[in-house]
DNA sequence: TTAATTGCAAACACTTTGCACGCTA
DNA sequence: TAGCGTGCAAAGTGTTTGCAATTAA
């Protein structure tokens, strides 16, 4: 979390007005520190009387991916996109399959791998996504465990 | 490829009426032998003169994919769902940023890594999802190599 | 014969867009 | 004050669903 005139030098960093709107939503996405969706953006800040509408909600997103302050996502099987602070840590995800939520795993074991790609294949490879998927400790004891990814 | 008699007896062997839209999907999916859109093979069937419905393309593909005949993916900031048969060989994916073909690559560098993962976290580690993004030959040629993924 | 599959049209969920008004620089 | 940001409503896109007709077993 910062203070609020970090977030507007931020976006004037990158060549943005900075906006009520704008802040909050950076503000939100660093302090949720994990994907979240639009609808959880808009509803969230719904609560805390923050008037806004979703497709303001929309729209500074995309405006803050393009500059890459902000991360988009999309989960196999999930319809929704997940939108997400850009610390600029590369990062991992481990999903769980039960109850759904996932954490961020900083290591990352693909550095070497990337540079053997590159020499088998003849692409430049520029990164790549990483999600594990597995059950949770809790959803093991509650016994969720219908089904698998692989 | 493989005569449609193969078909029937997978579809057979997990319990599915054989059909011939069902027969036809699954031939079409090993024959292109990569990740398609619902779509694509709406299309492609047509031109090949076989009338089928939209409607009846999705709901065949959850259906095989419900018996893990088929596998079903979603690639970051694509809104569209990709289908693949499911050889059952554990794959891996080069997306090529510049002309978005994506190539198979079934060399994994994660067994281990998933075993370090599960003692660390505690989840139980039932598969995951890597793909590699960057710059085929031709593009890098073409100079097409404006974004880049990370 | 009976239950599952299909075509069609309509509904759906998520996301994007056009336009008039409001606010930042 | 000029132009970008926003709210609102409407449209768009990919996918799913209800129902009647058809087909496989």
């Amino acid at each position: 979390m910062k203070n609020n005139t970090i977030y507007e030098n931020i976006l004037k960093d990158c060549g943005l007005k900075s906006t009520k709107h704008r802040t909050t939503i950076l503000e939100f996405l660093e302090i949720a520190n994990q994907p979240v969706t639009a609808e959880q953006i808009y509803h969230e800040l719904k609560e805390k009387n923050i008037s806004i509408n979703l497709s303001t909600v929309y729209r500074t997103l995309e405006t803050l991916s393009d500059k890459e302050l902000v991360l988009r996502h999309s989960v196999t099987n999930e319809s929704k996109a997940l939108f997400e602070y850009n610390n600029r840590v590369h990062k991992h995800y481990l999903v769980c399959i039960g109850c759904k939520k996932i954490l961020s795993i900083e290591n990352c074991p693909l550095c070497e791998y990337e540079k053997l790609l590159e020499r088998q294949t003849d692409f430049i490879i520029t990164g790549h996504k990483l999600d594990m998927y597995g059950y949770c400790p809790e959803c093991q004891q509650k016994g969720l465990m219908g089904e698998k990814y692989n």
